[in-house]
Order: C-alpha cells, then structure tokens, then sequence
DNA sequence: TTTTTATATTGAACAATGTTCATTTCCGCA
DNA sequence: TGCGGAAATGAACATTGTTCAATATAAAAA
C-alpha cells in the first residue's frame, strides 16, 4: 500500500499519541512496542518511524502530554492560604494525580531509555513547569528578596515528595508499608516547614 | 563440549556476580545481557541459566551485592552524637556510597524488570537493613516507648532523601541544578528534624 | 582397567524486539 | 491524462531472552 488519505499528518501523530498513551496507562511502559502501536492504528511498523526518531522519542512524547496534565491539574489547585495549607492541598493534589495515572506518572519518574542521551530542552521545560508552581508557594516563607533561597528550599522539599511516591509505587519494597503514602508525604512537609520557620525564629 | 571440571558450582557463580557487576558498574544495568556475561567468562549462554532463572534474577542478585555493600559501608559510621550530627553522617556515608557506585545504586534505585512480579522476600530483607539504621538513629528523638513514631519518621525522612538522590543522579533533570544533592539532603534532614524538636516544644 | 551412569555444558533454534530503506502506491497538480 | 514527489509499506538485519535435545566428560560401578 502507498500513500493514503485517511489522516492527516497532525492527526496521525495524535491517533499515535493516543493510543500509545492507552497501552502505558493499561499496561506499563514495557507494554509499548513500535509493532504494537502500528498494529492498533492499523498502519505498518515503518509508519512510526515516519513521525518519531525512534521509540525513545516516542515515549518521550508520551510522557510530556503526561507532564502536561499534571501541571494542569496543580495549577486548578485553589492558593492563597498560608504556606502549609498550600503546599498540603499542592500534595494532596499531586498524590491525587498520581494515583489516578499510576503507569504514565511511573514511567516518568523512572530514570530509563535514552541511553545517557541528555533529554531534549522541550521535555527539560515541562519537568521544571510543576516545580515552579512548588517554588511558588514556598516565597511566602522567604519574601520577595529570598527568591534564590525559596527556589533552593521548594527543590529540596519536591524531591522529598518525590521520593516518597517513587516508593510508594514500587510498594512491593514495603518500604512505605501500610502508611499512606499520601500522610507520609504531608508529615514530611509539615515538619520540614515548621524547621524553617523554627530556624527564622 | 561436556562437562568440566574448570571452577565448581560456587566458584563459577561467583565469577558469574563478579562479571555482572563489573559490566553493571562500568556501563550501566543496560549493558547486562547473558551472551555478554557468558562470553565473558568463557561458557555459553545456556551456562548462564543454569545457575539463575533468568536474567532479572541475575540482576537481582547483582542488586543484592550492592544492598550488602551499602549496608557494610553505613555500618561502619561512628555513631552516638546527638541526633542531627548522626543523620548528617550517615547522609554523608549515603551520597559517598553513592557516588563511588552510581550504576550500580543507581540500578536499585530504578523501578525496572520484573514485569511487575513481586521481589522475593530474601530481597526485600536486605532492602529493609539500611532502613533499619536509619530507624535506630531516630530513636533517641522519640525515647524507647517511641520507636513507632520513630520509625515512621526515619522512613518519611528517608524516602525524602532517597528521592534526592534519585533526582541528582538524573542530572540530566537538572531539577538539583548545580547544587550539591549532598547538602540538599543535609538541609532536608536538618530542617526535618528542627520541625519535630519544634513540635515537641 | 573398563563400563556405565549421571550431569554439566553446549549452541542451534525460536520468538520478539528496534530500526532501516528500497520499493510501491497513490494524492495533488499541471 | 499523466507525472513528480511523498507517504506508506514490509521484508530484512542485528540483537535480545530463553529453551532444550544433544553431547562430552567426570564420577561411580563393575
């Protein structure tokens, strides 16, 4: 078969980014083959090739839209309380998207594919995006003139939260064990502010 | 060829480990295939599996090696100031660990293989030991009728650290940027810890 | 010593993967 | 109507994990 007018070039990137989206969220990251994806769309394998470098690409775009959603998602989050009620209602947020895309969140925070590859600047943006919205929050603690200071604390605070959910999802470690995950993560947060306003104190 | 009588059961285990870690140390968990270890070693492939199962539980027991290290090397931290001078050293023993062995920790630290099979239980263990120091270290904020609490704070701290860790290795994240993931992690301690003082104040 | 048994070792074979690219087919345009 | 360019194909190649019948040899028996 030769060329067809069935999609256009836009729609055939959303059918695939559709559907390869639909097999990591139903069966993980692993699940995402080139053949895989062709076969759902009913086009050949060469096809995919056609629109992405290669499947590392490919799941790299996957893993933006996530991003994307997620950055959406917080930012529907009502601020303007006090710090620890922002940053309580940030998490609750964040464990509330998590545990709705288990698979497509858990492909991201695993550190795999790209071969050492540094990842592309578009994708290094959409990562930093939900950080920001941490980095935020925390300026109220530090005041306008304490930017660098807020940045450097919200960093280290995210990926504490960060840490917690990872374990979280690989709950076969045990390690967070029947705690949710989602209070761990508020106890690691509270306490770490109430350390910082004890220090200004 | 048959049989030999070149190295006993144990003795071509361990050169098998030996081998597989080498290769996961030097060029990442990637670069453990069984052709690579056999042709390595001087066997054939089919050798391979009849010592393990398969390859996730070559890697597995890679892994195991690196759990058994690390436990040694925080092991070996001089202890008994108070508590934050405690932490801070065995954070300082984790991050050096760390970075003398970043493909192997950093092979632990993914979430990967094992399509979802549960870890065997002799692996869980040794994931729990390192835990456990950490656990003992928090005990004296809390006294001997607290280790529940204690417990639970150790393991929020450090999955909080654990997931600085994860984020410094993905330098490529640039989410710790040009700090030091060392002294982010000592900050989380530090300030975590002057939460719970501040909370028993 | 010779024969037999048991088993450690082999490597060909299979299925599935990512990736390439010459070939084919068809859309759009003159 | 015919033509040029591009989209779509799918066979082909290299590599992977994994299996298993065949085989060579060490150990045991005769």
């Amino acid at each position: 078969m030769g060329r067809r007018s069935d999609h256009s070039r836009d729609e055939l990137l959303a059918l695939v980014l559709d559907t390869a989206e639909k097999i990591v969220e139903q069966e993980g990251i692993a699940a995402l083959t080139a053949r895989r994806v062709s076969k759902e769309i009913g086009y050949s394998v060469g096809t995919i090739y056609n629109l992405f470098d290669n499947l590392d690409d490919l799941s790299l775009h996957v893993k933006a839209r996530t991003l994307d959603a997620l950055y959406a998602h917080i930012r529907a989050v009502p601020m303007g309380q006090d710090v620890e009620q922002d940053f309580l209602a940030l998490n609750a947020a964040y464990f509330d998207f998590l545990s709705g895309n288990p698979n497509t969140w858990g492909s991201i925070l695993e550190r795999v594919g790209a071969d050492g590859r540094p990842l592309p600047d578009w994708y290094l943006a959409k990562v930093a995006l939900p950080f920001s919205v941490v980095a935020e929050t925390m300026l109220p603690l530090f005041g306008p003139d304490g930017r660098d200071r807020a940045d450097y604390a919200a960093h280290t605070l995210w990926c504490g939260v960060h840490g917690i959910a990872v374990m979280a999802m690989e709950d076969s470690l045990e390690v967070v064990g029947n705690h949710s995950a989602r209070e761990m993560a508020d106890f690691l947060i509270l306490n770490f502010l109430r350390g910082l306003r004890a220090a200004k104190a």
